[in-house]
DNA sequence: CGTAGTCGATTACGTGTGTAAACGAAGGAG
DNA sequence: CTCCTTCGTTTACACACGTAATCGACTACG
């Protein structure tokens, strides 16, 4: 079947993980990126290797060779991903209104006052 | 091993199609859920029943003879399940900070004005 | 030059998910 | 009373995901 250009593959939640850790700092190694996650989550070394091949083929990862070995840096943009993913969240359960979003996110304490506050000032700049 | 009654498990994205038929009209048959499903997603009745099965398994779904038929109906609030996965949402992409969330929507423009003026409505109240 | 460590690639395996067919019980039609 | 339909239940299967061991190549140390 020819590769035939789709949209992104998605990105599971291990797999983010590793993007994260891209996203902060961009060309690392596997073991660097191990370094970074396999604390946190418990992983081996081998789990992130797996991780990291499978978003290289989902065309996620660029791979530039390092010597003997390879540096991994993100080929999609962190904000594309969050974007994509807000939105699939709000279609899917709001019917693509943030409202209604919001409102949820306010009834159950998510929101602080420096939220607020936060918000409020994005809301003046948007109506300009 | 013991039933040890941890948080509710989590409902796929095919089994929250289920559910939202029946959060809206509550207590159905099988048949009728798939009358409201099976066309827009394509599905056949068996699918359904198996989703719905599991739904059962999950404790998220309550069966209520009908007859030799069963009618299924909610046992989880939609509200709850939103709130829930809303906050995973911003927990994982966004550090549990709901600002940043609401600084995306606002750039890939899925804020209309109306949104706007909702969300402002809603930060009065809150600012009480 | 050989041996040990390291790297990416390959293979593995259990579980969840999407999708569905097959099976067995029960009720209605004739 | 027998057959067909209609339920719910059981079983199936392919693919994605989480997690990892193993393998073959290469490098660096001795």
């Amino acid at each position: 079947m020819a590769d035939h250009e789709g949209q992104p593959e998605r990105i599971s939640e291990a797999e983010y993980a590793v993007m994260d850790v891209l996203w902060k700092h961009s060309p690392l190694s596997a073991s660097d990126v191990c370094d970074k996650v396999c604390g946190e989550r418990g992983w081996s070394l081998a789990t992130v290797k797996t991780l990291l091949s499978r978003l290289v083929a989902k065309q996620a990862l660029a791979t530039q060779p390092e010597g003997k070995r390879f540096l991994y840096s993100p080929l999609i943009a962190r904000a594309d991903y969050v974007g994509t993913e807000s939105r699939r969240l709000v279609d899917r359960l709001f019917g693509g209104r943030a409202a209604p979003l919001f409102a949820h996110l306010a009834q159950t304490e998510a929101l602080t006052s420096d939220d607020i506050a936060e918000i409020e000032a994005l809301l003046q700049e948007l109506k300009q």
